[in-house]
DNA sequence: AAAACGGGGAC
DNA sequence: GTCCCAGTTTT
């Protein structure tokens, strides 16, 4: 049943209190949220923080927002936004509203501190199978073994793991590998070493084997191809879409910012500029005028462009055109967002915006002087 | 099972 | 340019 023969296996299980654990004693970094004794509610913004997302781009966020936010009890209370201007930039912006919505389950439910339960724990808003063994084993010393992206890479190539790493059956198999190596007094440890041997040593490209304590029980490089694991789907190419986004300057200059809806889609609750996807048969004028109509019940005149973004998302390509615009007819209705609001350019960073619209935000102040209305109409 | 969901660093 | 990261949720 097992794909990995037994003798390979007790080696393995041994091998991790003999040389993993030893070896992660000694190279572990010092990250901040490793300070002991572990603070539940650190490991909880950290494992949530860390998904999908480098060490190196956490560690600043991590400080400010444990800074701001230093308990559940904080992170209940803040409004959203406040939340949100910690999170930008960091994107998957559906982890913070989880986050938030997790803090007023604590609050309400367990005396604003995460349950010392993986049922319970798993329960909560965000937490997946990753989330709620890596916290119950780091926060809480349950023997849980947590299944991350390193430890896949890890697992496949000590046991040159055949089959495709997105099918269920592989997962299976390897969460099952996970859960024999787990060392049953130190899984948070177990949890940690593995993933820090994955970030540091096993990496996805060019392994240093040569510094791995485990490489004389490794298949993959026995076959001289740690590269070839975990086997992977091709992916597919990614569609490119044409945006379009008005930047609407009132009598006063100031700027129409429109906030996008918070409990769906892309970037939900951020703030925009308000637009949309071009139609192949609009020119760019027609469409920013169209979306705005449709969004804002707004009738504008558009004018000279201000700058082209180029932006790549997890799974399409935009290219965002922005423009100038005036307001011919209409004031601001909220008919597919959530909000709006009229500001100057120095109150920008007040507000949540998406990488793509930063970039509208750095051409505008790279402008000789703040735009009005009069210089474009 | 597949798609949606961001952004950045390494190569 | 490509890959992929301390994944979860929805369809």
């Amino acid at each position: 049943m097992s794909p990995t023969q037994p003798d390979h296996l007790a080696a393995l299980r041994l091998a991790v209190r003999r040389r993993l654990l030893p070896w992660f004693a000694r190279h572990a970094r010092d990250l901040p949220w490793r300070q002991e004794p572990r603070d539940p509610y650190a490991v909880w913004i950290s494992e949530i923080m860390l998904q999908q997302t480098r060490v190196d781009t956490v560690i600043p966020y991590f400080q400010r927002f444990m800074k701001r936010f230093p308990t559940p009890a904080h992170l209940a209370a803040a409004p959203m936004r406040d939340v949100l201007k910690h999170w930008e930039g960091l994107g998957y912006y559906a982890r913070a509203h989880r986050l938030h919505q997790a803090a007023q389950v604590l609050v309400r439910d367990y005396q604003g501190r995460l349950p010392d339960d993986p049922a319970l724990l798993a329960k909560l808003p965000g937490l997946g199978p990753y989330a709620t063994a890596a916290i119950a084993s780091l926060a809480f010393g349950h023997p849980r073994a947590a299944l991350d992206g390193n430890i896949m890479r890890v697992l496949a190539r000590l046991t040159a793991l055949p089959g495709d790493i997105t099918r269920s059956a592989t997962r299976r198999k390897l969460q099952h590998l996970a859960d024999t190596l787990l060392a049953p007094k130190h899984p948070g440890a177990t949890n940690e070493a593995w993933m820090e041997l994955g970030a540091l040593v096993c990496t996805p490209r060019n392994p240093r084997c040569s510094a791995c304590p485990l490489a004389r029980l490794c298949k993959a490089r026995a076959a001289g191809r740690p590269e070839a694991f975990p086997q992977k789907p091709k992916k597919k190419k990614l569609p490119h879409k044409v945006v379009g986004a008005a930047v609407i300057l009132n009598r006063s200059n100031q700027i129409l910012i429109a906030q996008r809806h918070p409990d769906k889609g892309m970037l939900n609750g951020l703030w925009e500029f308000p637009g949309g996807k071009r139609r192949d048969t609009e020119t760019m004028a027609g469409c920013i005028a169209r979306e705005l109509r449709e969004e804002m019940g707004l009738t504008l005149e558009v004018g000279p462009r201000l700058v082209i973004v180029h932006h790549a998302y997890s799974h399409f390509t935009i290219e965002l055109h922005a423009h100038f615009a005036r307001i011919l007819k209409g004031r601001p209705l909220h008919l597919d967002c959530a909000d709006h609001a009229w500001v100057t350019p120095d109150q920008f960073d007040a507000y949540p915006f998406s990488k793509a619209d930063h970039g509208i935000i750095n051409a505008m102040r790279a402008l000789p002087r703040p735009p009005r209305q009069r210089d474009y109409f």
